[in-house]
DNA sequence: AGAATAGGTGACTATATGGTCACCTGTCAA
DNA sequence: TTGACAGGTGACCATATAGTCACCTATTCT
């Protein structure tokens, strides 16, 4: 299995997008911290811990019996880099400021 | 299944991404012509073509008995969003631009 | 018109994946 | 030092997914 597969295939579980979100919010995080907000077992959010963990897009650092994840950016730009270039970039990010402008408008909320 | 479900089980395939590689160095492309760069029958290829286009990474224009198919990189940009936020994309840039930096001395080809 | 061409559908099989459980290891604190 | 706590492993089952095939429709060209 390559690097890029790894990532992807992380990246394809709802609970484990899931979990980036929740260390995006905030990192360091113990696997009881992040289990306590699933409904799942233990034994679920662990699996797809290690998941993320061999794909490099979480990183882990132990202290003492807790062991804490960290969220790691770099393989996500590397998503964005392989098909975006500089010329697509204008153009999508044209289209997205025209997108939040529109839902602006139509939803005020 | 959600929009995000979609695009990140599309991109969970190594064909599919190979698809979209190809159509990143060079859009307007027919099934025939996509199918001709892979080791599987027509059908997987427009299989994936199909699962592509539901999620919205791929756009297509009829043309005749001829169907187009183009790169629509927004979800993508979407995806990079979702986890990187201003100030984890100078850390990352930081990181990548070092990485390319020391892959050009180790390896100076 | 009729043959060749480009694309499309539904059913089927083998494999991959998500989730749970019984059971185990290492660390902390009274 | 012993009990509670945080984390870890391997086996297991149900479902989802990749790939193929027989068969079908629409368009083009002579």
């Amino acid at each position: 299995m390559t690097d890029d597969d790894l990532i992807f295939k992380a990246l394809a579980d709802k609970t484990r997008r899931f979990l980036l979100d929740l260390l995006f919010q905030r990192d360091g995080r113990t696997l009881k911290e992040l289990e306590s907000g699933l409904a799942m077992t233990r034994f679920g959010v662990m699996k797809h811990l290690k998941i993320l963990e061999d794909a490099g897009l979480v990183v882990t650092r132990r202290s003492g019996r807790e062991k804490l994840h960290f969220l790691n950016a770099v393989p996500i730009r590397m998503i964005h880099d392989r098909w975006i270039d500089k010329y697509r970039e204008r153009e999508v990010e044209a289209l997205l400021a025209l997108k939040a402008e529109l839902e602006n408008k139509e939803d005020p909320s």
